[in-house]
DNA sequence: TTGACATCTGTACATCGGTTCAGTATAACA
DNA sequence: TGTTATACTGAACCGATGTACAGATGTCAA
């Protein structure tokens, strides 16, 4: 929040605040009021440096009009990233923040679906039983690559390998399992490829 | 979105995307105008049953105040879990919706943080070099749960082995590691416990 | 057939709220 | 030393906006 002055800061944040507790942006007397401010023009000389200093812009005429620079209205979604611990608790101490898990910024929303696995078929490529396998949708795996495989409607997490002959053969990663060939004629889609694993513990 | 007629559906629509794309609610004449109303009174009379119904608040007398249910406001993110595959691409088949993946439903908010995994001295216990562990910020982990301790600062995954003697033993999951006897006398520190595990692969 | 409800027209009013103008005071700056 | 930016007071204007009242039409279930 480089470029304010404390009293700007102030008012900035008030924004923010009552946009995210009250949901709707604050009207000109209600930031005057809150700030105990005798005239409106307080707050406008503050808005207007704000819009100077590209925090804000305002829609002419229009009531609520304040509209938060795109920068400053990203939410803090996801679970915080932790880097170095070295005091206090590991949430408190932002100075560490590495930025957000947010899964609807690693996987490109609309693009990917999460499925369960189960079974144990994949243990070795670390699948477990019950977690979710994170799909990118696309109409070509490579060979090698893990993906989802559709046979007759049942969705499958495997590794992908393409025979010489053109066939698709499915690798379990479980020594207890045998490799499976796609059956030509049967009702075959490929789903994606895997791209991400989530497991909750416990 | 039971409950509503074809046109108080079409209302909350419209209010619903002003709020998603115009980053502000609309006003009484903006959805007058929008819809081709003669007198705002028309959409006065949908915004009662709208409140009447549930699904919108109103605070009277100011301006841009429609409030959204907090069941309707809560836009689709994270992941979309897809259970059965029957037919058509599997995020269009939205019938075998199971859910959405959202880290920030699955972890309460404030209470949980993520951590880089670095190292295979888990590899076992299912956490690969690079994956982030996310933990529960608490001051107790019990013997077996797997934590996260804070050594000098440095935080590490290991599972937790209470001693008889009340010393705190950290056991890796690797067989090529020793387990580690916590000194007594270091900075210590309980980070919380990992509750789950997530990871991007390639 | 009667009443409840949905859907809309038309008019009107009070106040909410953005905006402007005229000043004052202080500190930073060049 | 004048200029500019910051930070306000005070008053006022007027369009934007929520809200109310009266009424019309059509649907649909009791």
């Amino acid at each position: 929040m480089r470029g304010l002055t404390k009293r700007q800061e102030e008012i900035f944040s008030f924004i923010l605040r009552s946009l995210r507790e009250e949901g709707c942006i604050p009207s000109v007397r209600e930031i005057c009021q809150a700030f105990g401010f005798a005239s409106t023009n307080a707050v406008n000389d503050h808005l207007e440096a704000l819009v100077k200093k590209g925090y804000i812009n305002r829609r002419p005429g229009m009531a609520r009009n304040i509209e938060i620079a795109p920068d400053f209205l990203i939410p803090e979604r996801g679970v915080p990233i932790v880097g170095r611990v070295a005091a206090g608790s590991p949430i408190e101490a932002l100075e560490n923040l590495d930025g957000y898990l947010d899964l609807d910024v690693i996987y490109e929303p609309g693009l990917h679906f999460a499925l369960r696995v189960s079974g144990d078929s994949m243990i070795e490529a670390g699948f477990w039983d019950g977690d979710y396998a994170i799909v990118r949708q696309q109409p070509k795996v490579e060979s090698g690559e893990i993906g989802v495989a559709i046979i007759d409607g049942q969705a499958t997490v495997k590794r992908f390998r393409w025979l010489p002959d053109g066939a698709l053969e499915l690798v379990p990663e479980n020594e207890k399992y045998q490799p499976f060939r796609v059956d030509p004629e049967a009702d075959f889609r490929i789903g994606g490829k895997v791209v991400g694993l989530h497991r909750v513990i416990r």
